[in-house]
DNA sequence: TTTTTTTGTTTAAACGATTAAGCATATATT
DNA sequence: AATATATGCTTAATCGTTTAAACAAAAAAA
């Protein structure tokens, strides 16, 4: 009735010898002293008897438990969701088990979930940090515990880190649409401090400066993310309705993508001939969009495989100087930001 | 240098109390014998030392770890990500912690992920069993480790389980192509034998003999789950270029559908017009498709809670008599599936 | 005052594994 | 034969927590 795993005294009952001498068998095999008969008979009763370790006590000796904290913004964000499938990949060749959870951009809850890993004695953490979470960084790195920030850092928090250049990113990705031609940008970004989403930012912005066209502040929709849907239809509204109507838009996420060209959808404007389109990330929707997406790819593997070499090079030295890793990304040019045909 | 967590000890030491003591007001509260005084003063050492319990020590005590294994087909399948998250949050309600992986439709890769949680004692499971895994089911079943399977579950294998009536759902959904005058239609399943994948087949088959129309070995596309990209698009491929082609299609599951919609496309046929459509699942990918998906939507909200409350139940109430839910799914009725306008 | 009960705290065992140290035997070295 | 070394196994401590049982001191009941 009661369910109670096989241990190391159970095997050790039946054999009639000591726990430590099968515990010698079973985790050292050669280098133990124990002799070849009595090893094998030990080894024989422990798979007769479906001997699995319990990991939790072993977890316990060691103090060390081979698990991966991962905290994400959003695991059902298609970015974050592949994301987390490279690292648990990765992790895994490194014989980590990754356990996670999204913040939802909400500070407190990831504290919740920071909390939650470190008491059950995560090795180290994978975070992709909200606003608000810096002091949580802090803690942990206080307390010594291996943290590698991706996607997003703070820059005055020396932590190891894995970025993409957002600034360099979002400057060619938009330069497309100057390429083109077009001349009334708008840019929909969320509205937090968080330094990619100001290096976006500032990347649309510097390619606007930089070929003559001047940087309006009305072109610039900063979007809650709590109610994003509702405003990112709103900021297009207002943007089309403007004097100077925009003629082209960079959406500075893969959401922002979505709610927005749902909405051009709805307003019946064709892209790229009514408004041309250029966006951060990519998603299986895109490919049933109408028109291919000139994008920024973002390096999803590459990511999350330094995430896990770096972090585990932290865990196995403490003292390695910090390693930050900035990655570029490539703009795959489509037709959504082709040169308006007919004006 | 040391990273060392805060335990009941450090706290004892500092109060100049036993362990013990400490451990009855922090984990006891009022129900404890220790003075007012004390607890109040160990409280606050607790607090000022930034205690938090280490949960693997109270799991090796306990034999419980509030943890729960989750094995999925795949988790980068939009289906599975919506339905681990849900389970996922529903746990968090039970105060349980969710841990998964996915068996890419592999038993080996199964088995391993089975042994694996079980080595970290992992107090029930909820499996979506793939093909070949009954015999780790019902080993668990023998170790009396509770399991409730989703999505699938084996006829002869008394376990709980939580799935939709496939039957009745696929009878009904091929049945709008039947009301809409379509004769030659066609059908894409995974060719294994799991009873969720035959049971869509036999509704398919079922509502064309109900209305007279002959069932075709040839419009029955069996696509293995290995290649299915390729082996989808040659049964269409096929299908068309018969003697009598399908003037429509039933995708028995959301990837199938993005397979073969891609391959329509590139067909240059139109739906419904050219070939009308329906689907299992839903997934945001289709809301970019240019004409509405009538497609079967499964209750994953309720089938997920349903999962971890049933799951709940056995851990509590091990001798609970087994639980078979059968939730019926929705058909929504979109575009995809109209008459043909001009033949 | 003596006995009983209550109150407040400590001791010690347990969960399952690891591992240094100990202790017999057996074998090798002088 | 006396000593040293190797072999094979056991003892016991440890990780951090929980909890039954023991114990001492104080309060209540006799």
């Amino acid at each position: 009735m009661k369910k109670k795993q096989v241990s190391l005294k159970d095997i050790a009952k039946e054999v009639g010898v000591s726990i430590a001498t099968v515990s010698y068998v079973l985790s050292k095999g050669k280098d133990s002293r124990v002799s070849e008969a009595m090893s094998k008979k030990i080894r024989e009763v422990a798979k007769r008897l479906n001997y699995q370790p319990n990991i939790i006590a072993q977890s316990l000796k060691s103090g060390t438990t081979n698990t991966i904290g991962l905290i994400l913004a959003d695991i059902s964000n298609p970015f974050f969701a592949n994301l987390a499938r490279v690292i648990e990949d990765e992790a895994a060749k490194f014989n980590y088990t990754v356990i996670f959870g999204s913040s939802d951009e909400k500070a407190d809850r990831s504290k919740q979930l920071v909390d939650f890993l470190s008491s059950r004695q995560v090795d180290g953490f994978i975070i992709a940090p909200c606003e608000g979470s810096e002091e949580q960084v802090r803690t942990l790195l206080q307390q010594n515990i291996p943290v590698v920030l991706i996607d997003r850092f703070f820059p005055k928090i020396p932590t190891d880190y894995v970025i993409i250049d957002n600034y360099e990113s979002s400057y060619r990705v938009v330069e497309q649409l100057v390429r083109s031609g077009h001349q009334r940008i708008g840019m929909l970004a969320y509205t937090n401090r968080l330094f990619h989403m100001q290096e976006r930012i500032r990347g649309y912005k510097t390619v606007l400066r930089d070929n003559g066209l001047t940087v309006e502040q009305e072109r610039l929709g900063e979007i809650s993310f709590a109610d994003g849907k509702k405003e990112t239809e709103e900021a297009i509204d207002i943007m089309l309705a403007a004097d100077q109507p925009i003629d082209s838009i960079f959406f500075a996420t893969n959401t922002l993508a979505i709610y927005g060209l749902k909405h051009l959808g709805k307003l019946n404007l064709k892209v790229p001939d009514d408004i041309a389109v250029v966006s951060f990330d990519e998603g299986e929707a895109f490919d049933f969009y109408y028109c291919p997406l000139t994008h920024v790819r973002q390096p999803l593997e590459e990511m999350g495989k330094a995430a896990v070499q770096s972090l585990s090079n932290r865990i196995k030295n403490p003292s390695t100087p910090q390693q930050a890793i900035c990655l570029s990304a490539e703009v795959v040019v489509r037709k959504s930001s082709s040169v308006t045909i007919a004006k």
